[in-house]
DNA sequence: GCTACAAGATTGTAGAACAATATGAGGATG
DNA sequence: CATCCTCATATTGTTCTACAATCTTGTAGC
């Protein structure tokens, strides 16, 4: 408990330096999570060069690491794309999602007692809350990752860590957005850190699999909503 | 239910035309798999662009590739390299790799029945039981690859398909290899197989979670006769 | 409407060049 | 002898150019 101004990384002036690539890849997620790029779009190696005003390597590069975390597709001789998950991938990524879920958070209630990032799992659900209040979905966005890196900071498991974010979920999260979904998280997340929080890793685990459950369910019915009348075969 | 010949890429004569990077990627994959890389050891652009007659480009866009699959280690202005595992890290890749067999194999179990890769599957135990007469290490570990394959083929499961060989075990692999380990993946994979054949997710998913507990034991027991004097702090 | 072909766009790949940074060798100092 | 500092060197970070390979698209002809 000593009193540093709290090293989370909380805006420290700029004295960060990081690569070209690294620029590249997280602000391609930023683009996706703010629905600046979407499912399906193509990208042009050259465009993004130009634009980002580097390299062409560069680009290519950073395309590497967004395939490895399911963001965009690569094939040979044809552009990136963003990726788009047909109805069974999305249920693919969704059991995915419900293992790797449950084991980060059965992981994270172990590890809670000695963790100095508990806090930060506290203050995430207490920031969805008032996001959800004001209705600032930038700031629910902002609180959700800030939950998932306490629970992945909190169990201490560096695969986890590495392998987590590589799950297709950013897709999903980009494509269906709905008030629904803010509050099945609201209280999902309510229930994962009080579990956490307890110590319970049986039942955070269980809750974690329920939450992603209950995402599948809200997914499917938006799904239906647009893709209803037309023949899905 | 066409009579194709097996589209199962059953050697093919060479009409695969692969990238630079792909082809990087899988002989590095190799190499590991094969001793001649070996944790800790660092990787100099220039040198394997030499090697391999490419373009040091090449080389970056394998590497990224490479680290995502958890092979190597890359970090700002200095020699990617082969990843190291510290004790803590082994555990922690196992916890991973054991909740996503069991997944992997569950699934497999649901849709055994209608899968055209079953077969792939026998056929890798069968190969397996030979390797282990013959004492033919490099058939083991062809056989190995053959029954993981089959087994995410016949789960169909893309997001585990894409994230599975992304779990470090690519390190543990190379750095313990053991008669007995050989021969508890022998017991196992006869087990998961049974399974999966049996169509119990619930059987298949539990033995696959103990034959990850298996190998913690036969690697826990290496690492000790290794570093058992030192002080492991 | 469909096919075939040609033109253009885009990726695949190698290489040169230089800046930024880490590494290690050697020397100075205590 | 140990330690610290400095500097030369090795290596990576990055952009640019160039051209081949391939996909895509538009157009002409049927």
């Amino acid at each position: 408990m000593e009193h540093k101004p709290e090293t989370t990384d909380r805006e420290i002036s700029m004295p960060v330096i990081t690569s070209s690539v690294d620029k590249i890849a997280s602000t391609m997620m930023e683009y996706l999570e703010a629905g600046r790029l979407v499912p399906g779009q193509r990208l042009i190696e050259t465009e993004l060069a130009a634009q980002f005003g580097v390299g062409r390597n560069a680009i290519r590069e950073a395309m590497q690491r967004l395939a490895a975390r399911g963001v965009v597709d690569l094939s040979r001789h044809r552009s990136a794309a963003i990726r788009k998950l047909d109805h069974a991938e999305l249920h693919e990524v969704l059991d995915v999602a419900g293992a790797m879920t449950g084991l980060a958070a059965s992981t994270a209630a172990r590890h809670a007692h000695s963790s100095p990032f508990t806090g930060e799992m506290t203050s995430a659900v207490q920031l969805l809350k008032e996001a959800v209040e004001c209705q600032d979905d930038e700031l629910f966005s902002k609180a959700r990752r800030q939950f998932y890196r306490a629970l992945l900071l909190i169990g201490g498991n560096r695969e986890i860590q590495r392998l987590f974010p590589a799950i297709g979920m950013h897709i999903i999260y980009s494509q269906f957005r709905s008030t629904r979904m803010q509050m099945i998280r609201l209280a999902d997340y309510g229930l994962i850190h009080d579990a956490i929080y307890a110590r319970d890793p049986v039942a955070a685990e269980a809750i974690s699999r329920r939450h992603v459950e209950n995402i599948r369910g809200e997914v499917g019915r938006i799904y239906k909503q647009f893709s209803a009348p037309s023949s899905t075969a």
